[in-house]
DNA sequence: TTCCAGGCGTATC
DNA sequence: GATACGCATGGA
């Protein structure tokens, strides 16, 4: 059991805010994760956060969840807590201890395809199906390019399974290349792949902290709070984390 | 029954 | 480039 101390973060809801699905929750505070093949059983008690994997993965995980990075949460949370917009700032207050967690960008991508039109629990459950297939993991990009829609049947997942068998087929001529970054054109010439899922992924996959994803959540938020628009900023992914989960908990639906 | 959910492709102007 | 519409599924 590996422990590493942290300050200002929030493992519930870095896990539960809605970045990310390949987890099962064991207690309030316990989380089961799984990321590119491997798994890790995580727990936060106050500011330390216990982490069930072996010695050799621990910088693995802490990078996955974005612990002692160079990413600059203090002047999200600043930003917020200066602001003209009340919302922003109880929004921090509310959520602040949120990180953008680093997830493999092929996951991020197949997750947020799936996520289109579609609510969390279902979104999750698809994800689950899809794991269960693969021995706990997700598909590899060859294993998903030569299904067919019918194969794929079973997930319920309606008219999004054609566009994950899109992704398989175009992420697996990719160049095998560690670290490759894909821009948001590339992302985009996926069927299936528009502007919100390509943003989900260069946030999540790529950590590019200055996408924010526009979802129908995020659109009403601006509606209501923002007439002159979203104050953008070269962190505004991480804003728009903040408020994506303080909206939602904030009316209250259970989605 | 209708509405909604971390949208997108296509058709049309 | 903007806007309208259909799309699979299941819970509220």
């Amino acid at each position: 059991m590996e422990h590493i101390k942290v300050n200002n973060f929030s493992l519930s809801d870095t896990i539960t805010c809605g970045q990310f699905f390949l987890y099962t929750e064991i207690d309030d505070e316990t989380f089961l994760v799984k990321s590119a093949g491997n798994s890790c059983e995580m727990r936060q008690k106050g500011d330390i956060v216990f982490l069930d994997c072996p010695s050799n993965k621990l910088d693995f995980w802490k990078n996955f969840l974005d612990i002692d990075t160079d990413t600059d949460y203090d002047r999200a949370l600043q930003f917020c807590a200066k602001s003209k917009h009340k919302i922003l700032k109880q929004a921090a207050d509310f959520c602040g201890g949120i990180h953008i967690i680093r997830q493999d960008p092929w996951n991020a991508l197949l997750c947020f395809i799936i996520s289109q039109n579609n609510n969390i629990p279902r979104i999750k459950g698809i994800v689950g199906k899809l794991c269960e297939t693969y021995g706990g993991f997700l598909p590899s990009p060859e294993q998903l390019a030569e299904l067919s829609e019918s194969d794929l049947a079973y997930l319920h997942a309606g008219y999004r399974a054609r566009y994950l068998i899109e992704a398989g087929k175009f992420w697996g001529t990719l160049p095998r290349e560690n670290g490759q970054t894909l821009n948001r054109e590339q992302l985009m010439s996926i069927c299936g792949v528009g502007p919100k899922v390509a943003d989900c992924v260069l946030l999540y996959g790529f950590h590019k902290i200055d996408a924010y994803p526009k979802d129908v959540w995020i659109k009403r938020v601006i509606a209501e709070y923002f007439p002159d628009g979203f104050p953008e900023t070269e962190f505004s992914g991480i804003v728009q984390q903040y408020l994506f989960h303080y909206i939602r908990h904030i009316t209250r639906k259970k989605l």
